[in-house]
DNA sequence: CGTTACGCTGACGTTAACGTCAACCTCTCT
DNA sequence: AGAGAGGTTGACGTTAACGTCAGCGTAACG
């Protein structure tokens, strides 16, 4: 009657996590093929744990900055800290420093790239009204 | 009068486009079929000029933010303001108006992953330290 | 007891973004 | 003239990340 704090009934099925999170089933069962999620099983049933909701969030996030499943993966682990030994902790900062280093660079090009855009809107917003345009303005790589 | 030496470079070759960009041959022709290129044809050879140079660039930078092909040759409309109505324009706007914000919110996100990250790292050096006595040589601010 | 809902496991299909390969031009150089 | 370098067009192969479908289990509901 009285729930725990926090331990037995963060558990999710696997219908309540695509509504969570947006996911179709397949998905879901995919990343669990991959070996980025680990549901339990209550008898042939998944159960998601908070630890999978977790990674989840990384996964969708990592996603949506055009990182692989399997970059993803790797990133993972530095996440969860039990079950890997030093070696393997020592390696998952490794990788997760390149990834820092990867998205702080990631970032500085947004901002280039946002600046951009925003002037091209600019020149097409002035472009419309005077209907007359000047050189296009072009910074390369 | 001849033309400019300095303005020699007007047009590139597909493999001086493959050095400069670091694609291949298969990248570029299959950006043309896409329509995302439009080389001039020297017989039946491909010409890439600044034009194609720039629309290059743009795409590449497209990619590592994620959008698909697709996306990127949309947003490359409101970047070549020739050849396309008035309609267009405003259409291209429109599309260029919504990347923007889904970069700016990446902006925001990336922000949000990057300091988590870095949380993650510190953490886990702590814990590094506190297992195996060895110091984090380089953490970052 | 049947059926409806949810879940599971293969297994094959799909899309994007190219890679790979064969077969063929077309200059240039020796 | 032959060899090579660089270019071209199909056409088929590949990988990632799922979608879709068939067939089966089971648990609850009426």
């Amino acid at each position: 009657m009285t729930r725990k704090p926090a331990a037995k009934a963060e558990v999710m099925t696997i219908r309540e996590m695509c509504a969570a999170y947006d996911v179709t089933p397949r998905t879901l069962r995919f990343y669990e093929a991959k070996e980025l999620l680990s549901p339990i099983r209550e008898g042939t049933r998944r159960l998601f744990t908070r630890r999978d909701r977790a990674r989840l969030t990384l996964i969708l996030r990592g996603k949506r900055f055009g990182f692989s499943l399997e970059d993803i993966r790797q990133t993972l682990d530095l996440y969860d800290r039990d079950g890997s030994d030093a070696a393997q902790r020592q390696r998952a900062c490794e990788i997760a420093r390149e990834r820092l280093a990867i998205m702080e660079a990631q970032r500085a090009e947004l901002d280039v790239a946002i600046a951009d855009l925003k002037a091209e809107l600019a020149a097409s917003a002035t472009n419309t009204a005077t209907q007359r345009g000047t050189a296009p303005s072009h910074a390369a790589e």
